[in-house]
DNA sequence: GACCTTCTCACCTACGTGTTAAGC
DNA sequence: TCGCTTAACACGTAGGTGAGAAGG
């Protein structure tokens, strides 16, 4: 029966592989909001930063980790009375394009001993002649980030795309500048690099409560 | 004949692999004053930091770079008057760690589309439980930077040394702290960290000359 | 004492934040 | 005017320098 277990194993490799979201809990804070991301000409980074879990890779093979979103709908989104609501027509969408781990291409050992994080990754609202650190989105379009698992060839060169993931909690609307307040401390809340509003930001907030 | 080049091409693929170093002229000031690396407890970056262009691989086959530090000899210096000189007893030499650069692995065409820098690696002084970015050497030993061009083999995960190539101008003597002073104000002069100590040092020499 | 090592420090580089005012 | 975008800015994170005093 171990025999049967092993040859079932390699028939579906495909299937074996898990790709798990890290920070669940954070993410839902901010899609229970609708959760915005800064696009700029320079590229902005990501807050959460899209981390996940990697397993049942062959620990011995070679593979790369990719990262693009994708449409979450064709509509121009706006921000009207505290709420977000879809415009009129449906716009055709460019194609996305995919922002590879700095990390790649590397075993699956490598892939599968820690998390692995997206946190250089840039949005930007450019065409940017930059180097592959930027990814191109449309302002005020929503997206679905999605991770997708390469299986890296030998010596032609080959690439197969494994498995692709979506995660619904991480869906987001790219915006030039934060809509809704609540998001707004959210990030001030959790992003390190944002301590600086920090304290005015509570203050603001105990006032308001008093 | 164009056959025939090919298939020497491919029985010579060691033959053919070029390591050439960068900033050769910057290394050369400090080597001409016999160089001094600092090691810490927590690991020191490099400066100059070793920098090589590589030619001759494969655009398609997957390799790592590593760099290492051989002992240019067993013994044990020491500056006095304004000069370094051999110690008494030649010691036996601790098996040098290793250091891959973070790029590995990857494609040939990946290492030689630009120039490889070494700029995260860490020299130390303590056998460090930490991560793979410290290397351990001894202070007041001479050692010189080599470069390793290794091929990753396939399912297997083979690796095989194709090539080792050593830079004389790049050695050094592992300090604690620096001895000479002129390695000192060459070390602030061209590292952008210790800018801090430019203007000062500036003015002293503009004081001396007066 | 002489020599070498360690630690703390001020001062940088490099760059990630939201804010704000100006631009279109 | 309104909606959206841009650029300059103050204020953080993160960490790389040699100096100098203290330790061994």
């Amino acid at each position: 029966t171990q025999d049967i277990k092993i040859e079932d194993h390699h028939h579906h490799e495909k299937d074996n592989i898990k790709v798990r979201l890290e920070d669940e809990e954070l993410w839902k804070k901010f899609s229970s909001l609708t959760n915005e991301m800064i696009v700029t000409k320079n590229g902005r980074r990501m807050f959460p930063v899209m981390k996940v879990r990697v397993g049942g890779l062959d620990e011995n093979a070679m593979y790369s980790v990719l990262l693009d979103f994708s449409a979450a709908d064709n509509h121009r989104w706006k921000y009207v009375n505290g709420e977000w609501v879809p415009g009129g027509k449906p716009e055709p969408q460019a194609p996305p394009c995919v922002y590879m781990h700095p990390d790649s291409p590397n075993f699956g050992s490598h892939w599968m001993k820690q998390s692995i994080g997206f946190s250089k990754v840039k949005l930007t609202n450019k065409l940017n002649n930059h180097n592959g650190s930027q990814i191109m989105l449309h302002s005020l379009h929503k997206y679905e980030p999605r991770i997708h698992i390469i299986k890296v060839g030998g010596q032609q060169g080959t690439q197969q795309i494994l498995k692709t993931q979506t995660f619904p909690t991480t869906k987001f609307i790219a915006v030039t500048a934060y809509q809704n307040e609540e998001i707004t401390s959210l990030k001030i809340k959790h992003n390190p690099f944002a301590k600086a509003f920090l304290d005015a930001k509570q203050r603001e907030e105990i006032d308001q409560n008093n």
